[in-house]
DNA sequence: GTGTGTTTATTATAAC
DNA sequence: GTTATAATAAACACAC
């Protein structure tokens, strides 16, 4: 448990660092996350030191929100009013203090890239088939490459990515921890087929997937027709698809990517999204962002 | 203009 | 002595 909050330091610097405060601030809130000015307002409550020199410690709480891994920025409803997001720490960053004390870190936590390039790969290739549902005219594809094969490709890219996941470990945090919490999948042959054909334990989530799949012409060479149906099951996979990755990989998506569990807006967003971050500047994304839970 | 968020650089300190 | 972490300062971009 977190040591209490010693609020008799009066006027003397506390013994906690920048991490420890803003941490501490964002715990003692009821949704475990704070906006900046609530953190700001939560330290000059409790310590008197920080009522002073106000601009100098500001400076470098923000620093260390936006350097830190284990702050994730959720974005603020659009319909409440306000400046900034709001900031909770990352599931993984809950214990990093040693013995739930504030003083003192274990080691800092970093997400490895490895979580990135993984999340990198998938947004990439489902933007692609977002694009494809949409226009199919207006993907860029090798001459040689059919509707058919295209479908393929994503599916085998999506399914060999997920087996790649039962072997390849993507511990954000403690990896024993990760490890334990990896959902089991039995082992099968690396061909479309087998690899999109539904586990014999598949979840409801899993089957409802799969039979997206199915109805979208991977068995049947066919690419799904674009009409309303079709495209409304493709959302539903894509969602289906992008909540995997949220539930079973414990990776945090783009905030863009969360809003609300709509399936055209999550496209939309997701979409955009691409458009907009995943070409530009240096072509990376940050992963922040949980589900707006307000 | 102000608040927020990002990034870079430098220095100090603790841990190994 | 080296490395990792934290603190500090500053510049800049962006949204409101």
């Amino acid at each position: 448990m977190p040591r209490p909050l010693k609020t008799t330091y009066g006027d003397q610097k506390p013994p906690y660092s920048y991490i420890s405060l803003t941490a501490m601030a964002i715990l003692q809130s009821p949704q475990k996350m704070l906006s900046l000015s609530d953190i700001y307002r939560f330290i000059m409550e409790q310590f008197p030191y920080y009522r002073n020199n106000m601009q100098k410690w500001q400076n470098s709480l923000r620093h260390n929100l936006s350097f830190n891994d284990c702050f994730i920025k959720v974005p603020r409803n659009i319909s409440k009013a306000g400046k900034g997001s709001y900031w909770t720490l990352h599931p993984k960053a809950f214990d990093m203090f040693e013995n739930g004390s504030l003083l003192r870190r274990r080691k800092r936590f970093r997400v490895k890239h490895l979580d990135e390039d993984f999340l990198n790969s998938k947004l990439t290739t489902t933007s692609a088939y977002i694009k494809f549902i949409n226009d199919p005219s207006k993907v860029h594809q090798k001459s040689t490459t059919t509707s058919s094969s295209f479908h393929q490709n994503w599916m085998l890219e999506s399914a060999a990515q997920n087996t790649l996941n039962q072997q390849c470990k993507y511990p954000i945090g403690n990896e024993s921890e990760f490890v334990e919490s990896m959902p089991t999948r039995p082992k099968r042959a690396f061909t479309i087929e087998s690899l999109i054909a539904p586990d014999i334990e598949a979840t409801n989530d899993e089957r409802s997937c799969q039979s997206v799949h199915r109805k979208h012409g991977a068995t049947n060479s066919r690419y799904p027709q674009v009409n309303s149906d079709s495209n409304q099951s493709a959302h539903q996979f894509l969602l289906s698809n992008f909540n995997q990755l949220i539930t079973q990989q414990h990776i945090y998506l783009p905030t863009i990517a969360y809003q609300l569990y709509n399936p055209q807006q999550t496209l939309n967003a997701m979409y955009m999204y691409q458009n907009k971050h995943l070409y530009d500047r240096h072509s990376s994304f940050r992963l922040n962002g949980p589900l707006s839970v307000f």
